[in-house]
DNA sequence: TTTACCTTTCAATACTATTTGAAAGTTCCG
DNA sequence: CGGAACTTTCAAATAGTATTGAAAGGTAAA
């Protein structure tokens, strides 16, 4: 396959998978051709690349520098700001790890560690004590395990779960 | 709180989850209604307690069959169809990264075991080779990762990587 | 076979999320 | 200062998804 032909259905594919993943497709697609630029690029790079206006640029790029998954970089002589990827795969994870536990884990398990304490005693409060409880216990768990990995190495963790799983 | 208003919370909260995670809300607001409730529960209950049409209940039930997140249950002497949750979290948990896998990570790695093969000599085919291969491997970890443990067991896999992580 | 009761489908509609682009804001230089 | 070069904002437009509900399809009992 030809260089461009593949960058280009790297691009559509990522932000497909972004909009599976409840991140915008635009967003998705401005991280996967930063991905596969060898150097970083402008604004009006991005726009003319993925055909999308200013406005939507400049949006999705902050939001990808929110992420850490983008850096500004700038080049001397130059007033326009460039912005390159993260490239390293693991940091990539890790950081999209991180944002998502941070939108979606913690949100819920503040929620279930309140709702496993309904009262009542009639059968149908406790079986939902116990689905609550469960969930909790699940969602803890997951929620640990990711800290530390986080806090640790994903790589190493990865590494190393395949072990143990083997 | 009050059983009903937690009950109500949950769902609510439920189904706020489940669109951030590219599943659509009815169908995360039904799988939650049919968690939190002690006996299964026919299409129209399902109808008047979430306010949703016809089409719309019968649809997420499907889906939630599909996904292996519920069950159709026949009461003898009744012609109407039940439907209960799966209330094993852990088996929730399961079939959910099952879908997961084959709907996200399997395509990808598709992909991208395709794109690390683009051909060319360029600093910047290099560089995308390296990108791609780097994603494939991650990926593909990943993977295999979720594979054994959906194999074997997630409650098992988790307890121990927690253990690992210590 | 007919009827009554349920389930499923799908075109129209409503709703949500994303994108645009022009205007406003900022920064730097002469 | 004044203004050119960029960046950011945001209300309006567009595009994308989900929901409705009426009609069609099934099925079991009479």
């Amino acid at each position: 396959m030809e260089l461009h032909d593949a960058k280009e259905k790297f691009i559509q594919a990522w932000g497909g998978f972004g909009s599976q993943w409840g991140i915008n497709r635009s967003m998705a697609q401005v991280h996967a051709l930063l991905l596969v630029s060898a150097e970083p690029l402008s604004t009006e790079d991005v726009m003319q690349q993925l055909n999308i206006s200013r406005g939507n640029a400049n949006m999705n790029l902050r939001a990808l520098i929110d992420w850490t998954l983008a850096r500004k970089v700038l080049k001397s002589g130059e007033r326009m700001e460039f912005f390159e990827a993260e490239k390293d795969v693991w940091k990539v994870a890790t950081a999209i790890a991180r944002e998502r536990k941070k939108r979606e884990l913690e949100p819920m398990l503040l929620l279930l560690s309140d709702l496993k304490r309904t009262e009542g005693n009639s059968a149908d409060a406790k079986a939902f004590r116990k689905t609550t409880a469960d969930l909790h216990d699940l969602t803890s768990r997951l929620d640990s395990m990711l800290e530390r990995s986080l806090k640790s190495d994903v790589q190493w963790f990865l590494k190393a779960a395949s072990t143990l799983l083997r």
